[in-house]
DNA sequence: AATCAGGAA
């Protein structure tokens, strides 16, 4: 008791100014009451800002609750949970690492005295692959569980059960209202709900169903900004074509409204998307002449907050990903957004003073929109799931207690890839190929692909199909600006293999080494630096799980694995390699990546087991080339049936 | 001659 005494005088005085009017305090006396009991649980409904995911554990701490244990708060993203465990440890006049840590890929500061852990969802499910109890925890409080991201669906399912078995207590911590539902799951009656700190947002719908988004985002931002006052303006879009088509719109009308005649007051475009490179990102956070206005995609609806907005302008539209069960196939499609993503953005206006949200659509299809947005598992490839539940020693996954169970379809689907992959045996358990997938973070097509390219046949280029498989999982490597679109494919052209995107991919990373990453190098060839850092990093880790597979049961390391790993320094010198370990690495591919071969006729590709057709992407490099055979990674439904990353494997096919 | 939601391991 005394030790936490000290530990609240302790706080800083920027913080207890805020902190002392958090909406959570009134309530700590009834969270530790609910948490007494062994394996007891809590549920906590409240908005962003009442203070929970930054206050609740210190009481846990602070009342003693979890033992000598550790408390487990997941987050949906990475950033969130470094940035929320530097803030608790600040407040607790430690610095990070110490009581307070933080453990997400790539990075982690957790020390033995560390008592509270802030991590992303998808590492608390990595722990409890390695450890099905999660031992080391006493009390796991998962946050925004309202995302319904996979991860928290699972870990979900996995702590219920948990808390049959051993004394765990939960705290499951959600922004809607979604309570009864999370509550009769849980078998947990014990709710707090909290007011979140949030200024009223007028709504405005459109009278009339008229006119394209696009326009009608335009008239509304010019509208705004002509007949209000002062506040920035954040407008949701799809994708990044919109918002380069409206950027150019509005800075068409802003040059006319510097005309004497007008002198409308200066107005600055800012888009802001994922792929976006970063030095150019961080323009929607900076403060600049006159009022910005910011073209975002759902990027700014979660994952990123931006300061001083007053006014929203919602075109109730996203893209999202589903997964078509009929087909095998993902498909990425523009799609009415749910009344709760109406309400988030909408939100967004009011977190510093009131405001307004102007939305592109009527009531009536407002009215007509979906309460929440479907879980990501019921629009998901369910492979990498049923991996890591088999893995943690479920036997049943079809049956598994998920809150909302996938379709059985999506079990087929799933259970068809992995038997093509050749990871499961005669009782669909995890083979000896299935136990070692488990392990890599990729997709299974990838980690099959990983383990594949270990085969003494390949020889050595292990370490080549890691730096693919790390390229293709950070996508956007080449960067084309609208004004620039010209100039930025003329310096991609010099990077490309020409009958092979991933050889490309390989290329281009191997250029990048050998230029000691530098941002000079990529600034200058409209190369996305962020995505080549993170790369890197992805292929560190792939090769250290691979050495950790390679090991010999009595311990030592296959030579050639070792090998692999010194050898990434080296791989700059050797970049222009012959011919011959290009036809490998295409080789490898191919054996690799058995589910998408494509066979060209007259033009037209048409898969050579399921003859159905498919097209190769405008950015592949073999786009209106026609080699007779290709190999894809990714195949995805947009406008049209598409390969994405594509290998001309002619030379190396054989007829079954 | 056309494309590119967001997140995580």
């Amino acid at each position: 008791m005394n030790k936490h005494k000290r530990l609240k005088k302790s706080f800083k005085p920027t913080f207890s100014k805020f902190g002392g009017s958090l909406p959570i305090f009134s309530h700590k006396d009834a969270i530790t009451a609910a948490l007494a009991e062994p394996s007891s649980g809590l549920i906590i409904c409240g908005q962003t800002g009442c203070g929970k995911t930054t206050q609740v554990p210190k009481y846990i701490l602070e009342a003693g609750l979890s033992s000598s244990k550790m408390i487990a708060v997941t987050q949906p993203r990475r950033v969130a949970a470094v940035t929320i465990a530097q803030r608790v440890a600040h407040e607790l006049g430690s610095s990070c690492g110490q009581t307070v840590g933080y453990s997400v890929r790539f990075d982690k500061r957790v020390s033995d005295d560390t008592k509270i852990c802030y991590l992303t969802d998808g590492m608390l499910l990595r722990e409890a692959i390695l450890d099905p109890t999660l031992s080391k925890f006493g009390v796991i409080i998962l946050d925004e569980v309202h995302e319904r991201t996979v991860s928290t669906d699972v870990l979900m399912a996995i702590v219920k059960k948990l808390r049959e078995t051993r004394d765990l207590k939960v705290i499951v911590m959600s922004a809607t209202i979604d309570i009864p539902k999370i509550s009769e799951y849980f078998g947990i009656d014990k709710v707090v709900s909290v007011k979140g700190r949030t200024y009223p947002v007028e709504i405005y719908n459109l009278k009339q169903p008229e006119g394209n988004y696009v326009d009608n985002a335009m008239i509304s931002i010019l509208q705004t900004h002509l007949e209000h006052p002062e506040g920035d303006i954040l407008c949701f879009l799809t994708g990044q074509e919109d918002i380069e088509d409206l950027q150019s719109l509005l800075e068409e009308k802003i040059e006319l409204g510097k005309h004497p005649d007008y002198n409308m007051a200066p107005l600055v475009v800012v888009p802001l998307y994922a792929n976006l490179p970063n030095h150019l990102q961080l323009r929607a956070f900076e403060k600049c002449e006159g009022r910005k206005v910011i073209l975002a995609t759902n990027i700014a609806e979660t994952s990123v907050t931006i300061n001083g907005i007053r006014y929203i302008i919602d075109s109730g539209l996203c893209k999202m990903k589903s997964f078509q069960t009929t087909t095998g196939v993902d498909t990425l499609k523009i799609t009415a957004i749910s009344k709760n993503s109406a309400t988030q953005r909408s939100g967004r206006a009011g977190r510093e003073a009131p405001g307004k949200c102007f939305r592109l659509y009527t009531e009536e299809i407002y009215d007509e929109m979906s309460d929440s947005t479907p879980p990501e598992i019921f629009r998901t490839n369910l492979s990498r799931v049923i991996i890591q539940l088999k893995a943690m020693g479920i036997k049943d996954v079809s049956d598994f207690d998920f809150i909302d169970k996938p379709s059985k379809q999506l079990y087929i689907n799933a259970f068809k890839e992995l038997n093509d992959l050749r990871c499961l045996d005669a009782d669909a358990n995890l083979n000896e190929l299935g136990r070692k997938m488990s392990i890599i973070p990729t997709e299974p097509v990838y980690s099959k692909l990983l383990i594949h390219s270990t085969k003494t046949e390949y020889k050595n280029i292990s370490k080549d199909i890691v730096i693919i498989v790390a390229m293709l999982s950070v996508e956007n490597i080449f960067y084309a600006p609208r004004n620039f679109q010209r100039k930025a494919e003329r310096k991609h052209k010099k990077f490309f293999v020409l009958d092979s995107d991933h050889l490309t991919l390989l290329n281009v990373y191997n250029y990048y080494i050998k230029n000691k990453g530098n941002s000079g190098f990529c600034k200058e060839n409209f190369i996305n630096e962020k995505s080549l850092k993170k790369a890197t990093q992805i292929s560190n880790q792939l090769l250290g799980y691979l050495k950790t597979l390679s090991q010999k049961s009595d311990g030592t390391v296959e030579e050639t694995k070792a090998e692999v790993i010194n050898e990434l320094d080296m791989i700059a010198k050797e970049a222009d390699e012959n011919y011959d370990r290009n036809q490998l690495i295409t080789k490898c591919l191919y054996e690799g990546l058995p589910l998408n071969t494509y066979q060209c006729h007259e033009n037209i590709y048409r898969s050579t087991k399921t003859h159905e057709e498919c097209n190769i992407h405008p950015t592949s490099v073999l786009f209106n080339k026609f080699p007779t055979y290709v190999v894809c990674s990714e195949i995805i439904i947009t406008s049209k049936k598409y390969m994405r990353f594509c290998t001309d494997i002619s030379k190396v096919y054989v007829k079954d």
